[in-house]
DNA sequence: CTGAAAGCGCTAACAG
DNA sequence: CTGTTAGCGCTTTCAG
């Protein structure tokens, strides 16, 4: 692969020129810059950026840590990120953590090995100190990790709120609120929270069903259809719209008619679940704008990263009306 | 950030030394390592793995370019790369090529600069030149990019029987194909191809109707709602599993049971599509094998770039037998 | 078993 | 308007 050097020698100038013009820095003839423009294109020459990073300019890569991107919400979050950071001129390099620890610790190495300019992180792992420790610009989505890491989120709370004050309104009595595990800080406990705010205030009876964010659809569908066949519960919140397609299916199985015997809302409402389940009434997080101040954010403190932000950064929800609430 | 001279002099060694225990390389006194691990320690120090690129050796980065990770098939297929990836050191810079061929050709340049041991590319654009003179090792998924990358792919030929057979067998009499926009060399062709070629023979009565694959889903819902209410269609074969969804959603609204009135298969089968809709014909594309053939070519490559290796590797297809054929 | 020195490809003073 | 020089952080001969 050409050097610098190497169309230097080519356009007969020295290698600072080389530098100018590529950098578009300082003054140079017409003449020169064409004739190093000619030897760029003739070696199909790409500066490379290992070299210039090296020398203190910043790579424009951002790391970005999530649990994975084969679940429709976070690939729809990364393809944001993606698609505005690409026009900020950053790539991004992509970790997918899963609910491995030991690999999200691998990855914050690697990504301090190759120096990224910041990180992006969603991931839901829990207690992985070398956050503190990275010193690197750091955003997080929905998650505390460390002091003085700011989280940007929807609000939980209020979504919480929202889907509760959406069943009642629905004629539902006996609710059942299906919710990943909750672990402390996690963000579904505030949806948890907001709902049973709500139902508190208007004596409405109702159950928490716990079923693990990363168990399998099967195991899923079991526990889903042991509560939908136990009880007499005619209303459902699923702290996230995937959970609800499963309720949907058994509920199906079961002979149970949505909206009629039972009405359901879901929680993310992405742009899938719009498109492709839009009778599903669900909580809708915008995550065009979650991305949008999570990068905002993040350039900030690439930028200056002594700068003072906010520990949260919260943004509203909003309510999908579809045909399992009518 | 610390730096490899730092820890050499609070170690009390040299630079030398301080590789030397990075790498695990020559012999060292057990003393000298201690001293170095706890400096290391200490600082928290990561070698930087530009400046060790710089000096020749691989940056462990591949790019990956796609059309999109909101899709779940490539948010499945990113996934399962970078995860095979991760497991042999190496991280991946992902590229959504969108439909848009010039992103794609920034992103081609961005990689070169950034050099990337190679890429894995799957995009939708065609024409792009570029590929030709990137100069990297490039496996491609599903596309002819240019001579010299080898092709990995499903058999969609096969596939495209497969479903013609199953619409046969389930008792339809008059098809329609709705197929991505046809352009040469997409793989999509195939599967027509074959899709054609077994009704040909058995003389069945079909249509074929183009939606393109970037269209809006409520653009391919209307599309869809005028083939169902014009014709007499009794069995459909979608090309990919998403617009068979929209199929099941537009029939409903119409009246039209499924599998009843109209037999429908799809095609894809992503772990998405049999959890979330286990009713859905599809013919099932071998994601994770086809990830680890490329991977394993991807890597001969890079070991040895002038390898030879087939134009075209293809593997084989599997039907999931859902409610929608039966 | 350890160190000194050169150089990867590029940028940034400093000269002219 | 252009070139010389030094150096980013690391690896790698070549010497001890």
């Amino acid at each position: 692969m050409a050097t610098l050097d190497d169309i230097a020698k080519m356009a007969g100038v020295s290698a600072t020129t080389v530098s100018r013009v590529i950098n578009n820095y300082g003054s140079l003839s017409e003449k020169t810059k064409a004739k190093v423009f000619a030897a760029m294109r003739e070696l199909n020459y790409q500066p490379n950026s290992l070299a210039r990073s090296l020398k203190g300019k910043k790579t424009q890569l951002i790391g970005v840590i999530l649990p994975g991107v084969g679940n429709p919400f976070f690939g729809q979050m990364v393809q944001e990120i993606e698609d505005q950071l690409f026009k900020k001129g950053y790539r991004i390099i992509l970790c997918n953590a899963g609910d491995d620890s030991e690999k999200e610790r691998d990855y914050l190495r690697m990504l301090m090995a190759n120096r990224v300019d910041g990180i992006i992180s969603g991931s839901h792992n829990l207690g992985i100190e070398e956050y503190q420790k990275v010193g690197l610009p750091i955003i997080s989505f929905d998650r505390y990790l460390s002091n003085n890491i700011p989280i940007v989120s929807s609000d939980n709370f209020q979504g919480g709120r929202l889907a509760a004050q959406t069943l009642m309104m629905s004629g539902s009595k006996m609710m059942e609120i299906i919710t990943g595990a909750n672990r402390p800080n996690s963000p579904t406990s505030n949806r948890l929270k907001g709902f049973k705010e709500i139902l508190g205030k208007n004596d409405v009876e109702f159950n928490t069903s716990e079923i693990d964010f990363s168990s399998s659809p099967i195991i899923k569908s079991l526990k889903i259809k042991e509560i939908l066949s136990n009880k007499k519960v005619d209303g459902i919140f699923c702290t996230d719209d995937l959970t609800a397609l499963l309720v949907m299916q058994q509920a199906k199985d079961l002979g149970i008619s949505i909206p009629e015997d039972l009405k359901l809302i879901g929680y993310d409402g992405t742009n899938f679940i719009q498109n492709y389940h839009p009778e599903l009434t669900t909580i809708m997080q915008p995550i065009a704008d979650i991305v949008t101040m999570m990068i905002d954010l993040l350039l900030k403190r690439i930028d200056d990263p002594d700068c003072k932000l906010e520990s949260n950064y919260t943004l509203p929800v909003k309510l999908i009306t579809g045909a399992t609430t009518i």
